[in-house]
DNA sequence: ACACTCATGTTACCGCTAGTAACAAGTAGT
DNA sequence: ACTACTTGTTACTAGCGGTAACATGAGTGT
């Protein structure tokens, strides 16, 4: 007979509690979207809502350890991409290639990701205002690919690469401004040489460090 | 003494009374971020809720309209930057710019446009669960940054320059990612493919068409 | 055997939100 | 005067996140 003290037993019970109101939820979320309920969450588990306020603090604690479980997992696939042993343009094909099988084969964990905020169901209410405000970051990425398309000169097949093109840059532009804007690193005009430097083709010109297996 | 049908009056003051409500939405939205209630709103406008709800139809609405005019903003001076008639690599360093100022100069409109959903005001609560889960975006931002300033020669200051690239291209990716999940216009291949052009620099070895300015 | 501790679970509530129904009042047209 | 319409109100609903108070049951010290 193994000693073990009460204390051990409990917190792995706790633990595995825990794992258990994850897939609950994981579940719950997966099938009614990032706005689901601690309610509709509590009852999938079997239980009432304080005790998910008790293992997680509040609705916050709960999706981040679910976001967690799915980023980590994720970021699994990446980095095993990241370091293939493969030539260093075959490897930013491959990392691009998992993240685009990861969003693709589970859409709905890529929603709560993303776009946790978002609920669905307008149930047939359609509203006049507004119906053309796609989001800002969709317009842009659209106008962008209509300067590119009619501007550039990308052979048979542009016009979709520039939409391709028009959302990523936009996408750039968003993503490292929102980082500048939280840290301010540098100033703005450096990023904006930064990132021009980048759509410039500096990332096939760089070249490897020596002390490393090459990007 | 003009004769106006009472209709074209009506709408008129129609017209200017959202007028009125959206800047007061603004402000309100604008002070308290972007959770502010629609009692709130209504109460800096001097009216009460029903009233905005018969002009925007629900709270959505509302936001969409305010957004509009943000973003309507916003693209008239990206679009300027995009047509100036400056050489091309100059032209992208001059948008960029434009959408870095808009962000730096009013953070509030950005954050309103960018994370309509997040709330701040965490009021010093700490969670110990999921501290260290900041989203997903940010941490494959940072995770890219280092594989790249660790395998990559990017001379002085490379560091800064590898976490801007990081973002950037993490952003680059999801954005693309985001458009083509919604509508699958070509099969992923292609996408990565192209992806994998803009970074290798096929934006600076791209011709201009001949009818165009240039891009 | 008994009290103590402590985690697990409940019910019943709070304050707040988005959204709505019902009603009052002013104003123009007939 | 009667109708039609817009503007505004008060008073409500259902549901949300979150919490206080209480019940229960298992292991431990005396």
């Amino acid at each position: 007979m193994v000693e073990t003290s009460q204390r051990e037993d409990q917190q792995r019970a706790a633990r595995a509690r825990r794992k258990e109101l994850l897939e609950a939820a994981d579940r719950v979320v997966m099938r009614d979207g990032p706005g689901a309920s601690m309610n509709a969450i509590a009852a999938e588990a079997g239980i009432t809502k304080p005790i998910l306020y008790r293992h997680f603090g509040d609705k916050g604690g709960l999706y981040r350890a679910l976001a967690v479980r799915h980023t980590d997992a994720l970021l699994d696939g990446l980095r095993a991409a990241l370091d293939s042993p493969v030539p260093r343009r075959d490897r930013v094909e491959a990392t691009l290639d998992t993240y685009l099988v990861a969003i693709e084969t589970r859409p709905q964990v890529y929603r709560f990701l993303m776009h946790p905020a978002d609920e669905e169901q307008p149930s047939e209410q359609g509203f006049d205002v507004g119906r053309h405000s796609a989001p800002l970051l969709r317009r842009l990425g659209e106008e962008l690919a209509e300067v590119i398309a009619e501007r550039v000169d990308l052979g048979p097949g542009g016009e979709q690469l520039a939409r391709a093109w028009g959302h990523g840059i936009v996408g750039m532009m968003h993503a490292a401004g929102d980082w500048w804007l939280r840290e301010r690193p540098f100033p703005r005009a450096e990023l904006v040489r930064h990132l021009a430097d980048l759509l410039w083709g500096r990332l096939a010109a760089a070249g490897d460090r020596l002390d490393g297996p090459g990007f």
